[in-house]
RNA sequence: GCUCCGUUCGUCUAGGGGUUAGGACGCCAGGUUUUCAUCCUGGUAACAGGGGUUCGAUUCCCCUACGGAGUA
């Protein structure tokens, strides 16, 4: 009989992972995963942890598995809360679930599961797993999954095949829906509970709040720059000649993100540090009178300016294509790495719960140059672009400067 | 320092003797969302001050305080 350890998080997803690998027979271990103590950074008043560990015991006693907490709190810390510090500081706009999964929960928490004579991890994610052999090496799959509202196959975007390996996903060909149906036929406490939301593990906090544990308020400027500004107006005319040629010239004048000066516009308020802002972003800026609400198309953490543009069709807020460095690519199916030179179309979401987007992936020496069909909203560094093939999540990097 | 105009939610403004003083932006609160954002719904909030006229003034008139053009 096969070993799995299954992630009990205290919510329904992982609750009726484990009640389905139950049923299918596997000798199912119920682990809870403390990751996080402090909750004066966080918004809800309740001490989540402690609730969601207990109705993650009472599921394990329902379903009669054996049941342990981890502690994986430091590393977490280190590998988690100091990159999102980092991220900030250096005024990209981190997603610390991507790697929360890629550092914790298939590295961390999988070594753990192993340590004590598991064959396999199992979460309750929103994704499916398939395995194939090509050429005699077996080669796995991250799809989406079925529910397409609730796919979370984003989330693992920069898994290795190796933990691939160990991955099971018992909810994948679920939706929400038929999840909670059976939780609630089986009486499990987290049948009705409320979806988790913010950082996993953490919970929702107000993110500049949480970041001045460590980076402190500095006040800078606030510019806002024109709609029909001239460091827009040199993409748009470099967009309209790209049908002819696709030099690496155009790639990047395609790819790069607009880099504006306080001279291009006029200082409308003030901030407390550019880091606590991202892309896109319209609340938190204090600035109003404006006859549309004002959004972050670019910040500058060395000049300590934010610029911002009003309306939410705003030229500044759109780009064409994205960059990203030869280091922060990843494969899921290394199998189907691109060479220098190549292209190939694929399926692109550059953030969670977006639509996937046509686009052609331009690989060069330096890196990779994704270049969309229709032009993109809130083009952010520090953020993961995923490339899919259908509904096959092929790989992943990190959204470059 | 004589003459004319202006002062409305935090901001930009609509209105004009009887209005729940309207909107936008901001802000706040919910909702959606295992990142950050976005998005949706709702809420908060104002007639510069003092006198008149009037049944009634935020509106009309007269002063006082802060903002724009002319004569010595």
């Amino acid at each position: 009989m096969k070993r799995i350890v299954v992630g009990l998080s205290g919510g329904v997803d992982s609750s009726v992972a484990a009640y389905i690998l139950k049923e299918e027979g596997y000798e199912v271990i119920g682990l809870f995963m403390k990751n996080w103590h402090d909750d004066s950074v966080t918004i809800s008043d309740e001490c989540p942890w402690l609730e969601d560990s207990n109705d993650a015991l009472l599921v394990a006693q329902k379903l009669n598995i054996p049941f342990q907490t981890v502690d994986m709190s430091k590393e977490y810390k280190e590998r988690i809360v100091d990159y999102m510090f980092e991220e900030y500081e250096a005024g990209r706009t981190p997603n610390p679930d991507v790697l929360c999964n890629r550092e914790i929960k298939f590295d961390v928490f999988l070594k753990t599961a192993i340590s004590i004579g598991a064959d396999y991890v199992a979460t309750g994610h929103y994704c499916r797993k398939f395995t194939q052999e090509v050429n005699g090496n077996k080669v796995y799959s991250l799809l989406a999954g079925i529910d397409v509202n609730k796919d979370q196959s984003y989330f693992l975007c920069q898994l290795k095949q190796e933990q691939l390996a160990k991955a099971v996903f018992p909810i994948g060909n679920l939706t929400k829906k038929e999840v909670r149906e059976i939780a609630k036929k089986q009486g499990f406490i987290t049948a009705e509970k409320k979806d988790s939301q913010g950082l996993c593990f953490v919970g929702k906090v107000r993110l500049p709040e949480f970041l001045q544990q460590k980076l402190k308020p500095k006040s800078g400027k606030i510019i806002e720059i024109d709609r029909d500004d001239k460091v827009l107006q040199k993409q748009i005319n470099t967009v309209d000649d790209f049908q002819e040629t696709t030099s690496k010239h155009h790639l990047k004048m395609l790819s790069n993100a607009y880099h504006f000066n306080k001279d291009n516009g006029i200082e409308v308020g003030q901030h407390q540090g550019a880091h606590f802002f991202t892309i896109g972003q319209r609340k938190g800026m204090h600035v109003g009178g404006t006859p549309l609400p004002l959004f972050v198309l670019a910040t500058d953490v060395e000049k300590n300016i934010i610029y911002t543009g009003q309306g939410s069709d705003h030229p500044g807020l759109y780009r064409s294509g994205l960059y990203i460095k030869k280091e922060d690519i990843h494969w899921v199916r290394e199998d189907l790495r691109m060479q220098t030179n190549e292209k190939r179309a694929y399926l692109i979401r550059i953030r969670y719960r977006q639509n996937l987007e046509q686009a052609t992936i331009f690989m060069e020496e330096d890196g990779m140059y994704i270049i969309f069909k229709n032009k993109q909203k809130g083009i952010t560094p520090g953020q993961f672009a995923a490339w899919y093939d259908g509904d096959e999540l092929i790989g992943s990097g990190v959204i470059a400067p």
